[in-house]
DNA sequence: AAAAGGAAACTCACTGATGAGTATACATAA
DNA sequence: TTATGTATACTCATCAGTGAGTTTCCTTTT
């Protein structure tokens, strides 16, 4: 068994993600992780102080990929700005049909803690979010965009919406939805 | 103690709805029902068969009032489609003031128990948002706008999208930026 | 170069609390 | 007196977190 606390980390972490992104928060033990993880209890707690720091880590290491997947859909799409916002939703769409796909993490995550306001996962989901709404933003105003900071408001809103109801509903046609709507709104803004 | 079937079930209902809707359902225990209701456990599980059919008799019965409240929004204030819509998101900013607010019962719900698909809460979640969309599609056709279908779809997505994000974000101003947006595509189907 | 020491990374086995659900019995109204 | 409704007191599993001790590896001393 390697010996290397970073490593150790790395698979504990890797473990939490899994579990964690699949069954919820409260659903998920402490034993459950260690266990896939392929370490004892007492390890994990010599790496991370407490489930909830655990959860804050989680979430934390989900804000860079997520945010390159949908920065990848948009550049890798050829076409207007509308074209290749709506390219993000369509991405989605992809992801959703994935048999693992549960939704956003972040926004779950939030949600189930919603009764602990202050708890450092629901701060990694607001910067999260907040520097996703940042970065369309900063690619309006490059497009000459008007509002591009309300607008920007208005396709993370769609966005998140379409992980709301398709915790709900799962039906990815309201995905595709919610990416005709943003390109109505972009287009109008031109 | 009223020793009447009816009233003790609407009192544990009661005690069950403020607990879950304020601090989820897995963090939320029987004895805590119970002890809330001013019943012991047993005569919980006479009048509910387990915790998650009390969790979807919990939702079941929130799906008429939260629809009376959307629909009072809408016809208390006069003005066009747009305006009335509006209404609904600005009924939402105001209910979000309310410290005990924790947004949407349904979707908080059905995020944490993604990993159960077929569960019944999550069937009375899609219930309530299927009516909540066909009762402004019917709304949309008899004010004879374009796409009555789609735009209550993007009108939901909308709704669903503030409510996902004042998860994270606990800032109302998204949630008007969502009824402008909804307001703009509602325009546009003139 | 070899031994000793100490810190870092780990395991086993446990605690006290709490979880969902139940066996049995008693009370009340028809 | 019988069905309905309620209570006391339990079961057994699982929870987050810990106490005490062990292994590995690197550094320092001789």
């Amino acid at each position: 068994m390697a010996r290397n606390s970073q490593d150790t980390k790395l698979r504990i972490l890797k473990a939490a993600n899994r579990l964690f992104y699949s069954d919820g928060i409260r659903a998920v033990s402490v034993d459950a992780i260690a266990e896939k993880a392929g370490i004892t209890k007492k390890t994990l707690y010599y790496h991370f102080k407490s489930k909830d720091d655990l959860v804050a880590e989680y979430l934390m290491s989900r804000d860079q990929p997520n945010l390159d997947a949908m920065r990848k859909w948009f550049d890798d799409v050829d076409g207007s700005v509308a074209d290749k916002v709506y390219a993000i939703f369509d991405g989605v769409v992809r992801s959703s049909q994935h048999p693992k796909w549960r939704g956003c993490g972040f926004l779950r995550t939030a949600g189930e803690l919603a009764n602990m306001p202050g708890h450092p996962a629901i701060k990694a989901g607001a910067v999260h979010k907040k520097r996703f709404e940042s970065w369309l933003a900063d690619v309006f105003l490059e497009y000459k965009l008007k509002n591009s900071s309300s607008l920007a408001r208005q396709v993370v809103l769609l966005l998140d919406g379409s992980f709301a109801v398709m915790m709900v509903k799962h039906d990815s046609a309201y995905i595709e939805e919610a990416g005709l709507a943003a390109k109505q709104l972009i287009e109008a803004s031109l």
